[in-house]
DNA sequence: GGCTGTGAAAGTGTTCACAGCC
DNA sequence: GGCTGTGAACACTTTCACAGCC
């Protein structure tokens, strides 16, 4: 009975985000209209691709012409709900979390830091952006008091499972964790890992093989020596 | 003829260096075996999931017992070639820049950042961790001299494309671009894109979601009020 | 009994090719 | 003619189930 009010995979949100900040430049520009070809190749993807994540939202574009860009930016923003704003807290006010905080990018796209949090005192009381750090104890009543449903977790691996649990129970449903350390969270909480030392590995690994490539005449009766040669 | 040194899938790739982090931290407790359970739990996946990914090193573990964890870890470093020691250069030394090159995880995974660049003089000079940042203009110097074939872009959009340009008629083979902007390059050379605010943005979209769902009774009659609704 | 290794199945994401429309 | 929208083919991952071994 239900039509199913067309379910987005979530590879096309994540390149939905990157369509919209393309476009963002574009409309700078003063573009009225943009093909999928162009588009495509200002965002990194194959055109037949970003064409069918576009239509997930229903048909958005002219044959024969390409895309309105402006029309094209409302409706990306509304599927992705940016047009609301979203409060954040973010925990762990190292490096890392200061390049977060810092990012210009966000306010634009619907997130604000309502609350930087750090265990160590001497941070407490720093300024970064126009927000003051706040100490690390401050966590529940930021989360209660403007309702943050979205966390990110800048914080050494020892602790990021604790300061996750505290996040949950405060009634944070949505986390982004950049420690190197697997979170466990109850039902119903989302969390996404990301681990920046892991792309530098999966790029030292093709480099390997590009190595091995070069040198294919190399036949040898083994085969683990091959594998051993990795 | 060729029974093929049988190809690792890059999601697997990702995922051993995930493995060989969780066996460091349990080589440090004394662990002589662990199970795929133990470690796929650690990891943050799917037990059979894990002894696929294994599978493709060759049989490593011994049945009704686990894996041999020096042995195991020995294993993954080979095959994903974190043994010899690799020359990589960072340009653009904001925040992000900063908390990169300071991350100490990198030397013990085989990176070592021989080169810290940035265009700002007033950055130049900066000792971040052991290495003094270098201007801009150094780059293909220090290429060449220290012979690198990994780069980390963490420059600002505008300037990304010319710095990737740079790096790869110096002789860099591959790139992580945390640059919000997609990087033309000659075949040949990789690039993985990281893109920080996407994963805000799509748990900002699930979270939206969720909401949509707690009110599954309103079933409204046209279809594209639902995609509005968004 | 317990746990690994792996084919087979299911699910997901990507690419292709072309019909449909301007 | 040009470009979108989309079914169908393809490729890639994940999951399952169980045979094989200790």
């Amino acid at each position: 009975m239900q039509p199913r009010p067309r379910m987005i995979p979530e590879a096309t949100v994540a390149r939905l985000a990157v369509y919209l900040r393309v476009l963002a430049g574009l409309s700078g520009g003063g573009r009225s209209h943009v093909s999928s070809q162009e588009l495509a190749s200002a965002a990194g993807v194959n055109p037949a691709g970003l064409r069918k994540d576009l239509s997930y939202l229903g048909p958005c574009g002219v044959r024969g012409v390409g895309y309105a860009v402006p029309a094209l930016r409302e409706r990306l923003a509304r599927a992705l709900g940016v047009e609301q704003q979203r409060a954040c807290v973010l925990v762990g006010m190292g490096n890392l979390g200061s390049a977060l905080a810092g990012y210009a990018g966000f306010g634009s796209r619907g997130f604000t830091f309502v609350g930087l949090l750090d265990a160590d005192p001497a941070r407490v009381g720093d300024l970064v952006g126009d927000t003051t750090v706040r100490p690390v104890e401050d966590l529940e009543a930021v989360v209660a008091e403007h309702g943050v449903t979205i966390a990110v977790v800048t914080t050494p691996a020892e602790v990021a499972q604790s300061v996750c649990d505290r996040l949950v129970a405060a009634g944070v449903r949505s986390i982004v964790n950049f420690a190197p350390q697997a979170l466990t969270v109850p039902a119903g909480v989302d969390v996404r890992q990301v681990d920046l030392s892991v792309e530098l590995q999966v790029l030292a690994f093709l480099d390997q093989q590009k190595g091995v490539q070069l040198v294919p005449d190399t036949l040898p009766t083994d085969l683990t020596a091959v594998a051993a040669a990795r």
